[in-house]
DNA sequence: ACATAATCGAGACGGTACGTCCCGTCTTGTG
DNA sequence: CACAAGACGGGACGTACCGTCTCGATTATGT
């Protein structure tokens, strides 16, 4: 990781200096502001061309910056598609309303919105696809984004098996699967705008209740 | 559809001349042998690469065939690609045991071995990953694959409802997301051998039952 | 010597075939009208900017050719430029005109133009300049152009040492630097066009006659 | 010529400081022991690789300086050479044996000396070769170092034309050419070691005596 | 003593030139 | 006329390097 994590305030402002007594290098520091331009052009770079098909060079250019700045930070494309995956965690609040189906529907939604508008969600097939070449850019993949919004699913499951609103003994896995499955599939297979809020709260109901007539 | 039909007899033997009274272009006649070979050295190379990725050299190569042979068939990439996509249909037998579960668990497990064990379960991400590129290659891989096999799951389900096993109001299509969507989306992402027989009895087991307690 | 002799004739005009019976690899044959070209823009580089700046794209582009065209005929560019520096190689025609004097003054004069006006002469001082780096470059130069034009000179020597005019145990290599030598130090070093016809025949005379007072 | 003066004593002390009432710019004085280090590594890089090969920072590296103490003193390359080769002149002693031949051959050997056991020797052919892209270094090289050995030949030769030993109307500039001219082509053309004192003075008696028979 | 200010080595920065590699087109000789 | 083999022009990419710039540290000077 060598991405300097966000200071919160103005990003035109350099971070303050080290302590004294830490040693530094001699010479000319470098600039960390190039980073997250760097790593912004790389994540918009593989939503666009995937792994394969992204060159160092058009990453620098989109950033604004030599080749050599980029060669400088990560050796490699891989390290550097590494950093910016590592970038693409983000934080889930929980949901907790009271109402085990509502917030069901509500972290589905969630994971819906994340498939289509934001960058992670255009960067997901283009991994997928050379999972077989690069599997390790997918698990980082997955381990930062994936694994997360699951997580979120699987915790209201937990609650409402706690709450005895849900089979003692569910599969929590399972089930999530089952909810964020089908609204991914049909997402990245259909088109954008396929899967409404409406078809969401339907999936939810036919989990809990089944399709058997009565 | 520049593809000759398969003949059923020995790909090596070359067809037998057409009776005479045919009117016959001059010159040395098109080779239809080398048909088949361009189009699985294409879909090869599809799975391997992606349709950006897909080179016409590396096909001809591929196929032991010099590059213009191939260009006088197809004479762009995307032709080709879409004329060896269109290939990829296979036909499905019907299935019907009697029992509405063993035969939803049946179609759902020729899902699971189409993704998997297949050439067209390889394209699959690859077209995935370029679907904003080149939306048509993966409009027909929908209509030549997915199509054909989500109708395969939904027939099954309109006899269950047609027997008044199933809701007389189900929403067929909202259903197959639910049986084929947590099957594909886990093997995809998760892994190929992740997804048993077992697992999709449960699956299936659940869109009949729901999990809610009693 | 990948170079093909000059066939004398048309150049626009594609060589004659090889007799039959001589193998011929399969696939296109080079076009060898690309050769001259090459080298052509290769003697014009080296003028330019010498061994060292020349670059093997800037000659593909002057000769307007592709890249790999050049690097498939010579895989490096000290072969290139051995091959160029082959082709500097020009007829001397002899002189006699039964008056060694004006046998000696034309052909000292002869050396005085190709140290002007050809590419030759601009090539020189760019090759003498990297003599330590590629001494094989220069030594190539003076084997095709430098040892011709000084042999003309001691032909001419040799005939007035054998007719008597001459002193009998001349040393002819010494002579032959004393006429060689000023002409071409002063053109190099003090600009081209310093030294005249009137000069060079000063300088014949001087030689022969000596400049001590009567 | 930014360059000090050399003060004769031991290099690496600093120069005392100038007497009180001399107006001083504030801040830290320019260390000018680093000058000569300086001019001196730009004509070894000069000799190695000619003005178009020479890159300041080969010369800061070379000189162990930082770039930018380089281009504080000198704003381009050629100000930087310009100033280099202005420290090439070196003193000549006259020669006066009292024998014009022994003074002749002396000065010769001189010349051939200067040509290749010195940095200015190595450098010649490198300006020679850039002579058209920037006449003036050559010219600046030309005043500082060919001219001053050229007059010191030229003055022995005026002593014999004084002292009535050598044809009154002789052309002392084109004598001048034909005794430097042998030697520094034939030195430069044909390896370093060619010219011996020897053949030095038999260039020096046959340009006395010619070379007629009888 | 201490503030001031310019110099110093070191190295980051944007930009550029070059050789390698590869693609799609074109051009051979042969079947 | 089809076919393989491969030459051709063109372009994209990573490497290497250059001149400019910017940094912390140093070092004389003046108060």
């Amino acid at each position: 990781m060598a991405v300097a994590p966000a200071s919160g305030t103005d990003p035109r402002e350099r971070p303050a200096r080290p302590p004294s007594g830490v040693v530094r290098p001699p010479g000319r520091p470098r600039d960390n502001r190039r980073d997250p331009l760097i790593i912004e052009a790389t994540l918009a770079a593989l939503a666009a061309n995937g792994f394969g098909g992204l060159s160092m060079e058009a990453v620098a250019a989109a950033a604004g910056v030599g080749k050599a700045t980029v060669y400088r930070r990560w050796p490699t494309k891989g390290a550097l598609v590494a950093d910016a995956l590592a970038t693409l965690a983000e934080p889930h609040e929980p949901h907790d309303t009271g109402s085990l189906r509502d917030d069901l529907v509500a972290v589905v939604n969630a994971v819906r919105r994340n498939n289509i508008q934001t960058l992670s969600g255009r960067i997901m097939p283009r991994l997928l696809a050379e999972k077989e070449s690069h599997p390790d850019l997918f698990d980082t993949y997955r381990q930062q984004v994936i694994a997360p919004a699951r997580e979120q699913v699987a915790s209201v499951l937990r609650r409402g098996v706690a709450a005895g609103e849900l089979k003692a003994d569910l599969d929590i896995d399972l089930v999530t699967d089952m909810l964020v499955g089908p609204v991914s599939y049909r997402q990245y297979t259909a088109g954008s705008h396929e899967v409404t809020g409406t078809r969401i709260s339907q999936i939810v109901d036919t989990v809990l209740g089944g399709i058997r007539a009565r």
